[in-house]
RNA sequence: GGCCCCGUCGUCUAGUGGUUAGGACACAGGCCUUUCACGCCUGCAGCACGGGUUCGAGUCCCGUCGGGGUCACCA
């Protein structure tokens, strides 16, 4: 039975690169019809942990990566928290101190820095000289008479080496004499990540372990640990990172002022920022940013075109298939077809993703994911009513391919707005209602409009032809006016849907009004 | 700096000794058109460099250069 895991530590927000990883780890699992695992890996003590985990974990569910087994869901094997594991890492270490394969360590921070500093000088590899290692209880009585504090340090082996086969990196050695005598519990007894993750990984039968290439320098001193405890080494699979547009440097969240000085992420923000304006969405908050998977739902992503995107981050199947369901992506997706070369976020072509998969969508489905924009913006009722839906459904259709995430549909507010309160684009005004003759075109146009029967687009596109005709003038000529007159912009949609969508009353209404400026 | 990983168009990638180095996004131009968006067509653009091995190298070997990761009583 394959069992994976994704051990997010409580931060408080979805990294876009933890999803990549999360989802590959969930993916595997999948398609080997196995287990997906959720841990916490809170080692770290902090009050908040639930407060912290939420969005971490709304943003998974939201993306579709469920777990089988971890926080909310439970399982056998828990608590899924290693706070809640401490004395599983307890015995560990008491463990390997039992087998030699750790020691009490009795030096001082300053110490430790003094040899490291020494080497430094000398140009040569620090490793810690063990000078106050306690190999009796003797020993150990002794150092504490002096005031000292013991730290439990992995007795790593000072020559020989050791290869793991990494899954994705094929065979990597690594010398032993180049490892350090790392900590793995601290003077007040709490033990630290790595120890704590080969611990757990092993009591949760993970039996692959997928996480991201940063974590390749580590894994010596975890098979280390693994080695010791005499589990079963799982099978490694170390994933490129997934770096900042533009550059092979890890993505990282607090670099966002670096990241806005490339064009397309700045206009992606600048996107998003904008529809979250509307419907009062705190823009400066901390976690709305395109490095944040909660950005790409505040907006009104599709999680699917976020999934498929980022599965391809790092991963093909072939030179021409782009576009996968989830239900394809579980079938095709395999370890060896991931890349090693890192894989840079690039905000356009996740941009690319998402039209596509908007585009696919039955209109009944856009419909939905577009109320809550509508309602968030103040702009219908919540629950809205069937007029308001049948409304939304003649806009969404009429939008067709502009309306690229659920939140674009805020573009085409003003068909929600109170005639008088209908804002112009002053520039578009001064272009087309300022041209010669065009007021009176207008005002000629909107008596045939009075009385123009039946009100809809393919009546209302004979009746301006016909206009157009009769006046012997060009069709630009009175659309663009009219369209700025009931819009109050010079770009939208069909001409035609917008002024049956509109409605007789409504257009008049707005022209008068224009014409009146 | 030590160790480890990586290096095909700007970006994501296909490529496993013989290809005019393919696709996608982006970009440029054009077509369609009532604007915008969509769609369609065309174009631009790449094997980091140097040595080998071989009849033949993006593909194998070595070196160089470049990029990245990691070296905590963080996770």
């Amino acid at each position: 039975m394959v069992r994976t895991r994704f051990a997010p530590s409580p931060t408080g927000y979805l990294h876009i690169g933890g999803v990549r990883t999360a989802l590959y780890n969930w993916l595997f699992a999948r398609q080997h019809g196995g287990q997906f695992i959720l841990r916490i890996d809170d080692t770290d003590k902090q009050r908040n942990v639930e407060e912290a985990i939420r969005p971490i974990l709304d943003g998974l569910r939201w993306l579709g990566i469920d777990w089988d087994e971890g926080p909310d869901v439970g399982g056998p094997l828990g608590p899924y928290y290693q706070s809640q594991r401490l004395d599983r890492y307890r015995e560990a270490v008491e463990k390997l101190l039992a087998g030699g394969h750790a020691y009490y360590d009795y030096a001082t921070t300053e110490e430790i820095q003094a040899e490291r500093t020494e080497a430094e000088r000398e140009k040569r590899m620090f490793r810690y000289s063990r000078r106050f290692m306690a190999e009796t209880p003797a020993d150990r009585a002794r150092f504490e008479a002096e005031g000292r504090q013991a730290v439990v340090r992995l007795k790593i082996p000072t020559e020989g080496k050791l290869t793991i086969d990494d899954a994705i990196r094929g065979r990597v050695e690594f010398d032993w004499a180049n490892e350090q005598d790392h900590v793995v519990q601290r003077a007040d007894g709490t033990c630290l990540y790595h120890l704590a993750n080969v611990v757990d990984d092993h009591d949760f039968q993970i039996t692959h372990v997928i996480r991201a290439e940063e974590h390749l320098s580590n894994t010596p001193r975890q098979v280390f640990i693994v080695e010791a405890l005499g589990y079963p080494r799982p099978a490694y699979a170390h994933l490129p990172l997934v770096a900042e547009p533009g550059s092979h440097t890890k993505l990282s969240k607090r670099k966002l002022d670096k990241y806005l000085k490339n064009r397309d992420f700045a206009e992606l923000l600048e996107h998003g920022r904008k529809i979250a304006a509307a419907i009062g969405h705190p823009v400066e908050a901390d976690a709305f940013n395109p490095v944040i998977v909660d950005f790409y739902r505040t907006v009104g992503f599709l999680p699917e075109a976020i999934v498929n995107y980022l599965a391809l981050l790092g991963w093909s199947l072939d030179d021409k298939t782009e576009h996968f369901s989830r239900k394809e992506l579980i079938e095709s997706f395999s370890l060896d077809r991931v890349n090693k070369a890192p894989a840079s976020f690039d905000p356009r072509k996740l941009m690319a993703f998402e039209e596509r998969h908007f585009q696919l969508l039955p209109s009944e489905r856009k419909v939905e994911l577009v109320v809550p924009f509508l309602e968030k913006a103040g702009l219908i009722e919540s629950p809205s009513s069937d007029r308001q839906r049948q409304l939304i459904a003649e806009i969404v259709a009429a939008a067709g391919d502009r309306i690229k995430v659920a939140g674009d549909v805020l573009e085409f507010a003003d068909f929600f707005q109170p005639d008088d309160r209908l804002e112009y684009d002053e520039k578009a005004v001064a272009k087309n209602l300022g041209k010669e003759g065009a007021a009176e075109l207008l005002a000629k146009f909107r008596d045939r409009l009075a009385t123009a029967e039946p009100f809809d687009a393919a009546a209302l596109e004979t009746l301006l032809r016909d206009f157009v005709d009769a006046e012997g003038i060009k069709i630009g000529q009175i659309i663009h006016p009219l369209r700025v007159a009931v819009t109050g912009k010079s770009i939208g949609f069909g001409l035609f849907d917008t002024l049956a969508i509109l409605g007789r009353e409504r257009c008049l209404r707005r022209i008068e009004r224009a014409l009146a400026r």
